[in-house]
DNA sequence: TCAAAAGTGTTTGCTATACACCCATGA
DNA sequence: TCATGGGTGTATAGCAAACACTTTTGA
C-alpha cells in the first residue's frame, strides 16, 4: 500500500503504433483481458513505474506486448478527462511511432488475451479516413469497439503523423520503409498515410533534387511479370 | 490519507503564459516561496485535483496565480523525466499562451511569494534567443535560477510558439494583439516570437492579399511626431 | 525644416502542380 | 504480343523574398 497526503490520479503510457499492411494504414492493438473493457481492443500500454521515463515506461510496455523495441517514438500528449478510465482518475500520455510490420513479432500475454493489426478503416474512428482515392474493393471487417478513449487518442496520433509526412522536405523519423526500397513502394507508404493520391513524377523529382534519396548501387529486383525497379535508400 | 496499490507519479500542470513586453518577449514566472527550490522562479502550475480535466487544472492554477482567465492554452506536452521534483516522481502536463500584458493582473499568493514578468532573454535557457537583430542596448538583468525543469519546458514552448507563427497564413488562437492594431505592432511581436526581422512591404501585402485583416473605419491613432498609422482588425 | 515612423510596387526565382507517353519484363 | 508496373520532362501559376523612396505628422 503507498500513501499520499492528496489523491492521485494513475499514470499510464500508451503506445499508437503504426504500419502499413496490405495497402492500408494499420495500427497495433490488443485485445483486453482483464476488467474493464474486457474483451474490447486496446492500445498496448499500462502503468508508469515509479520514478520510470514516460518514453521508457511506454517502450517498455510496447516491448512486453508486441516485441517490438528500439523504435524512434514520439510524444503525442496527454489525456486526462475524467471519466475515461472506469477504475478512476486516469492520466495517459500517449506516444506514436511508424514500424514495419515484419520487424512485429506479436505476442500475446500480460492483460491482453490477443494481438493484432487493425487497418483503420475497419476501426470507428472520427477522422474520415479515406486511405486510397481508390479504394480496392474489398470485405469490410466488422466494427469493433476500442477500449477507454483510445478513438480520440487514435485519430490525434493519425493527425500528428500527416503532419510529420505533409512535407516530404526531410526524410521520417520513423522507418516508412525498408532501407532498401523502390520509389513507388515509398509513394505509396506516403499515398495511404496522407490520405490522397501523389503524382508520380513529381514525386520523384523532389526526393531526387534534394538529393534525400540515392540508387542502392545496379541492384533491381524482379517481382512480376513487368520491368523491375530501381532500388533506393536514404541519403546518410 | 489516500491509498493506492501501486505507487503513484504526482500529477501536475504548469503553464507557460509568453507575452510582449517592451519590446521583448517575456514569460510570467512566480517566486517559489515553499519548500523545493524556495526562492527560485517557477511556472504558474500545480497539482492537479481529483477528476479534474488536465486543462482546467492549469487553467485553474494559473487564475490562482495570475488572474488570467479565459485565455486559449494549447498543451505542450508531458514532462516526467524521474530527478525532475525532488519530493518525488512527479509527472507534469505543460500547456502554453500567449496574451496581452495589459489583461494580467498579477498577485502573489498561496505558494507564490512574488509574481513578475520575465524577459526571455534573462532567462537561463538553452535556446539562443536572440529577440531582434538589433538589440537595443539595454542593462541586462542578473541571471535568475529557474525551478525544476521549467528550463526545459520553456523551451519547448518556445519552438511550438514559434511553430504556430511560422507561416502567417492563419490567424493564431492566441491574442497577439488588441482587437484593434497597426500592421506596425503586428509585425513587432511577429519578429520578436520569431527572433528574426520581417519585410514590412511582403508582411503587410500577405496579411492584404489574404484578406486576414481589414482598416478598423478611418480611425488612426497619433503617438508621436510622425504620421498615425492605420488601425486594422481581424476578419472575422 | 527636420526627425520619425507610415505607407507603397515590382522583379525575380523557386516550388508546387498538372499532365502523357515509352520502356522493360515475364507470362 | 500483351499486360503490368517502371520510368521520364516540360509548362504554368502562385508564393516568397529582395529591394528604396515618398508621405505625413509634430516638434
Amino acid at each position: 500500500m503507498f500513501k499520499y497526503k492528496f489523491p492521485r490520479p494513475a499514470v499510464t503510457a500508451d503506445v499508437v503504433m503504426f504500419t502499413m499492411r496490405a495497402d492500408d494504414l494499420a495500427v497495433l492493438l490488443i485485445r483486453r483481458g482483464a476488467d474493464p473493457f474486457e474483451g474490447s481492443w486496446a492500445l498496448p500500454g499500462g502503468f508508469v513505474d515509479e520514478n520510470e521515463p514516460l518514453e521508457r515506461a511506454a517502450a517498455r510496455e510496447l516491448e512486453e506486448e508486441t516485441g517490438v523495441s528500439g523504435v524512434p517514438m514520439e510524444q503525442l500528449g496527454a489525456f486526462g478527462n475524467p471519466g475515461r478510465d472506469p477504475r478512476g482518475h486516469t492520466v495517459t500520455v500517449a506516444y506514436f511511432t511508424f514500424v514495419l510490420a515484419e520487424s512485429v513479432r506479436a505476442r500475446a500475454g500480460d492483460d491482453a488475451a490477443d494481438v493484432a493489426w487493425h487497418p483503420l478503416r475497419s476501426l470507428p474512428l472520427r477522422s474520415s479516413f479515406s486511405p486510397r482515392a481508390k479504394p480496392r474493393t474489398r470485405s469490410k471487417p466488422p466494427p469493433i469497439t476500442l477500449a477507454f478513449d483510445h478513438d480520440v487518442i487514435i485519430d490525434a496520433a493519425l493527425g500528428r503523423l500527416r503532419e510529420r509526412l505533409d512535407d516530404p522536405l526531410r526524410p521520417s523519423r520513423f522507418q516508412l520503409v525498408p532501407p532498401r526500397f523502390t520509389l513507388a513502394e515509398l509513394q505509396r507508404v506516403y499515398e495511404v498515410i496522407l490520405g490522397r493520391t501523389l503524382d508520380k513524377r513529381n514525386f520523384r523529382a523532389r526526393l531526387l533534387a534534394r538529393g534525400l534519396v540515392e540508387p542502392a548501387g545496379a541492384t533491381a529486383r524482379k517481382t512480376g511479370r513487368h520491368r523491375p525497379a530501381q532500388l533506393y535508400r536514404w541519403n546518410r
